[in-house]
DNA sequence: GTGAAAGCGCTAACAG
DNA sequence: CTGTTAGCGCTTTCAC
């Protein structure tokens, strides 16, 4: 044995069972806290690790328990849109976060457009115990099938849940964007307009609808609504649109920050001013509303809670604890300057 | 046979064999592109990988191979800053694209705080091939031993990088500041003064000394120099010291765009404007400039580039191919509005 | 060119 | 409680 232990290389169960003077299959009882290990023999144990600096191999290990120890972190391909959406940053965020404190590592991919075959066959193929998809603002949910081969946890809500069986962790957009729109009557406004998201998407669709239903609960309807694509110059062109159409505006509700902060330049483009002219209430709180002028007045979304919560969420599905299928995070009001 | 070919689980290299009707070794051969196998029996097997979806245990494969295929990026703990950053974004964006072509896989380590000894312990026990380190704005390499031991690639200068052997992809961050401050005296400003970065990080030190050269160039001089953290408040604070002195200043370049977004506030509660009383040009060309009002003038550094290049070096570093020691990116001067 | 055999480092029955 | 015995799926000499 003494020619083992000479070995610079990464020391082995065996090398320490060796030191330790038992076998390795006590050393691996140790090491994974089993707990029909006798005190001093683990004393003994635990010594030699320290000693021979050992860390288990995590390939051998893969192999014979035939878990991986690692969750896959599936970003949409849209490169530009990780890039410029700040959520997506938040949320890996939160979900390394979490497993930092596990056992499980983050795999991150990115899918590169015609990729997604490859992509497949990675998360099929053995190499990460569980799958986090964010889809947050696409409601795409086709790695939906995956979820019956593989856990799978998404994040925002799926496009159309069929069959209810999608574990997801998502916000609650119609209620933020009521205490947006609640805000903005608070403050007398009354002849509001919108910047819609895109109505195939989950929060385009929720905030949206949330913008009609709290108008009407305070007996009041707008008709006056523009769809942009989430982005601050397609809220630029729904501002202007809005503005040609004539009819007097005081108040308006945009879908996100991004869209928000584009319809301040066509605010400002018609020579109107914000909030004195138009208050304006934006939703995700991310820094193109922290940073404009006037600061932006928004609902904030838990970004970094949410991936903690997927991170929760996907551990508990593959360690087989009771999970539930949907969590539903609240957002809150951060008032500004805007409205 | 047949008994292992109707198992529903996962197909091994020891069905392919049996179905291609071959030894284990030779499809062994035929998935690692070995020249020694003979055209037709590459066929058949690569026939038999088909029509049973074989794909290869990763585990199995590492455990002999003493390779993971993997390659972890390190960010630094500062939860806020991942957050805040657009840069990482892209960063990570980057090595994933490039990843996505190549057998490796990403795995994001956050760190979080104390758990630094985790990483390294994470780092050295044989979980990954290599490792990349992001310390772009702090250059911080206190993980510079560990590639003694590693095949390691940082993003962003060393602070100091003793004995040179450090690999790392950077950005020119003196040409990039040269370019911006040129820019501002080629628009006929003379009044210059600048909002710097931390003087204990590479690019705030760069960015400065870019000024004060660019300045001398032009038989310039100018002592107006405030630091701030890189942060959108920070810069409105060295704005407000600016403007106190009293000095006449018509033209501002501030060390990143948050900092220029922040100035902005500065000068608009000054009473004056952009760029009429005093132009600004700011450097990382990130959301927070392109959409403020007016759109900044900045210095852009190609952030996917950068990953997209740490990814490259790391796995010529590990495949035990020549590699630059340090590559240098180029930056670009996006001129809009503000200057 | 191709097959046989020997493990890589670890866990998991199964005996004692 | 602890040791013995088999492999997990794959690569890799070493013969043929």
């Amino acid at each position: 044995m003494a020619e083992k232990l000479r070995s610079g290389a990464m020391p082995t169960l065996e090398m320490v069972a060796a030191q330790a003077g038992v076998s390795r299959a006590t050393v691996s009882r140790v090491v994974n806290g089993s707990p029909k290990v006798s005190a001093d023999v683990a004393t003994i144990v635990q010594a030699a690790i320290e000693e021979l600096n050992y860390v288990p191999n995590r390939a051998a290990r893969s192999l014979v328990s035939r878990k991986t120890q690692a969750i896959a972190m599936v970003v949409p391909e849209s490169a530009a849109k990780v890039f410029d959406d700040p959520f997506f940053a938040a949320v890996v965020q939160g979900v390394a976060l979490y497993l930092e404190d596990t056992d499980y590592t983050l795999n991150m991919i990115i899918e590169s457009g015609a990729a997604s075959h490859k992509t497949r066959r990675y998360l099929l193929g053995g190499n990460v115990d569980g799958a986090l998809v964010v889809s947050h603002h696409t409601g795409d949910h086709s790695y939906s099938e995956l979820s019956r081969t593989l856990p799978v946890v998404f994040g925002g809500r799926p496009l159309s849940d069929v069959g209810g069986d999608n574990y997801y962790v998502d916000v609650d957009n119609f209620a933020g964007a009521c205490t947006a729109v609640e805000h903005l009557i608070a403050s007398g406004r009354t002849k509001l307009a919108t910047i819609a998201g895109p109505q195939d998407m989950p929060p385009g669709v929720d905030r949206l609808s949330a913008f009609h239903a709290t108008l009407g609960k305070h007996g009041l309807t707008s008709d006056l609504v523009e769809v942009g694509d989430f982005s601050p110059p397609s809220g630029a062109e729904a501002m202007r649109r809005l503005l040609a159409r004539g009819e007097p505006i005081d108040g308006i509700f945009a879908a996100n920050d991004q869209m928000a902060i584009g319809a301040y330049s066509a605010i400002r483009e018609a020579g109107l001013s914000v909030p004195a002219d138009i208050a304006v209430v934006g939703f995700d709180d991310d820094n193109y509303g922290s940073t404009a002028t006037p600061p932006l007045t928004t609902v904030r979304q838990p970004s970094v809670e949410m991936g903690r919560r997927m991170a929760e969420m996907i551990v508990g599905l593959i360690e087989n604890r009771p999970v539930d299928t949907v969590t539903t995070l609240d957002t809150e009001l951060v008032i500004r300057d805007s409205a």
